[in-house]
DNA sequence: GACCTTATGTCAAGCGCTTGACATGTCAAA
DNA sequence: TTTGACATGTCAAGCGCTTGACATAAGGTC
């Protein structure tokens, strides 16, 4: 490959004057900057991103952090701070941590020592000094750590609409199922404004709360299936995300409880599943794509050295299908 | 950040002597080695991986380009991919090109810039000579260009698999959804085996092409409801990917036709909500995990100069779920 | 004519790390 | 005592690029 030197000799020039025409810096005469383009394109030179990043000591690369890509939630996530990141000129690493702390702590030494401008967290398991000891610009999804910024949705809120709702369809026994609790998360939240608004109307919910491993499926169905044959007589669901509605449902149809005639149902996050599951999932919607957006911006301006708020919760709403 | 010349000062010793202990080359006492890792330590000090790549030329890093992280399939395949890549040392950047021949075209000049170790392609909007134009190894999904290695499933025999199903379960009326056949994609050849099979038996299916846009779902509802309402008669349907048949439940569901007594279906991938789904999906299923790691593994052979056959079909099998 | 401004470049150090070439010391065998 | 084989380090160039400091020349202004 070409290097800048190459252009600057065939040019006639130094590398200096190259430089500057890639960087637009200084003064450069009209006809030098065209030639040493034609030369660029001539030669098909392409300037060395990680030289650079090494003298700019910006590499502008962001490192992200989550469970797995193959979740949709995350996908979905992933797919909007891709799109919002490259078109503020920087590139995404992703690191799939599984839930596995050891997994956790080995990427984010990986990109310190890549230098990313940034990372995005999205997994976990990891406490607290863990991250304080990370010194690139961090914005974390769903949990508050220290003083470091976070994006979620207003998870509390959410539960508050999913009761409301479930409350005016005129359910009579309602019953709830969550992610883990012991996990520190502001997604627990979610039950605690659900389970908040049934008391103030005097109802109290059965409660059922999954594993941590967010890959096992089967054992969800497990879940539901006795939390459904123990308590025969619930006429409302909500699921705090929209996996766990898809998975009530399906043990619904196995069990022949008919949705929603029997059994309304409410899914967090609206996926794009949500909208073609059969019936389509009635679910509290996180904007996806402004936290996203928020995310990128945020850590683009801590990049840029500015102090950022550290709370930044965004508006939830909620969208009726067939569920309920 | 600490530098290595940091470490080596403080341990009394030279930056080449750091280096050697970093990189366990050379002769290095035991006492000498220790002595460096303990100041490591504690001065936290973390190996610039960018100044690494830069002298190593070598940056251990894969780009993958994909039309959109959100598709399940394609974050199903890059999640098995990113746990392969990371397990052999190698980092991974992601690049949704939405199928836009323009943004696709960037990446590959970003990705050229970036100097990565290898590139996975899995959108394919650009022509022949914007791949050959690329030094890097490049592995290709589903595509045939040039003699570009590339990794897809026995797609031909998905097709023929899903006839032969479908004509076993009795259906008379036979159709078949398939993505849009003007891209060259392997893909195209699940069609030929269905129908070729088809034909075999005098039978001549209904052929629905969709659009090429992937993230237009909306567009799929129109289509298969006018298929369905065409042939109303049609009793089963060969959907060329999941997503597609999971359009194809929700528009019978509208419509009352029950799956599968009387319209029999099967999809193609076996992404995990091929399972979820209600009815579960019976679908042609890819073996993702060995596919992604066979991709990955020929990068990093070509990466080390091997030279590697260039076509790499894995075996489909069919899974039998409700709604055949 | 002296001095300033603007335009157009060049020089060379430095970013953090690797590595071939070279020095020095030690020790056992001849 | 000499020699060779290790063992343990050091030197310095180089990876490709950026950039502050420094020429040099051409016009303008007073």
């Amino acid at each position: 490959m070409p290097t800048i030197k190459d252009v600057a000799i065939r040019a006639g020039v130094t590398v200096t004057t190259v430089s500057r025409v890639l960087n637009n810096r200084g003064y450069i005469s009209q006809s030098t900057r065209e030639k040493v383009h034609r030369v660029m394109k001539e030669m098909h030179y392409q300037p060395n991103e990680i030289a650079r990043s090494l003298t700019r000591k910006r590499s502008m690369m962001l490192g992200m952090i989550i469970p797995t890509i193959a979740h949709p939630f995350f996908g979905e996530l992933t797919n909007y701070i891709e799109n919002y990141a490259s078109s503020l000129g920087y590139k995404l690493l992703i690191c799939n941590s599984r839930m596995d702390k050891q997994k956790e702590k080995e990427y984010i030494d990986m990109l310190k020592s890549n230098r990313v401008d940034g990372v995005i967290m999205g997994s976990h398991t990891l406490d607290v000094e863990e991250y304080v000891k990370l010194k690139q610009p961090i914005v974390t999804f769903d949990r508050r750590i220290a003083d470091i910024p976070y994006v979620s949705s207003d998870n509390y809120k959410g539960g508050v609409l999913a009761a409301e709702l479930l409350l005016n369809k005129g359910c009579k026994k309602i019953a709830h199922i969550c992610g883990n609790l012991s996990l520190d998360l502001l997604g627990n939240k979610r039950s605690e404004g659900f389970i908040e608004t049934l008391r103030h109307r005097s109802m109290e919910p059965a409660v059922i709360e999954l594993g941590t491993d967010v890959f096992e499926h089967s054992d969800y169905e497990r879940v539901i299936l006795k939390l459904l044959q123990e308590h025969p007589d619930v006429d409302g669901l909500f699921a705090s995300s929209d996996i766990i509605a898809m998975n009530v449902i399906k043990v619904c149809s196995s069990l022949g409880i008919k949705i929603p005639e029997q059994l309304k149902l409410i899914g967090y996050d609206d996926i794009q599943f949500a909208a073609l599951m059969n019936p389509s999932i009635t679910t509290i919607r996180q904007p996806l794509e402004e936290m996203a957006k928020l995310a990128v911006d945020l850590i683009d301006r801590l990049a840029a050295a500015e102090t950022v708020p550290l709370e930044h919760i965004l508006p939830v709403t909620i969208v009726e299908r067939e569920t309920t």
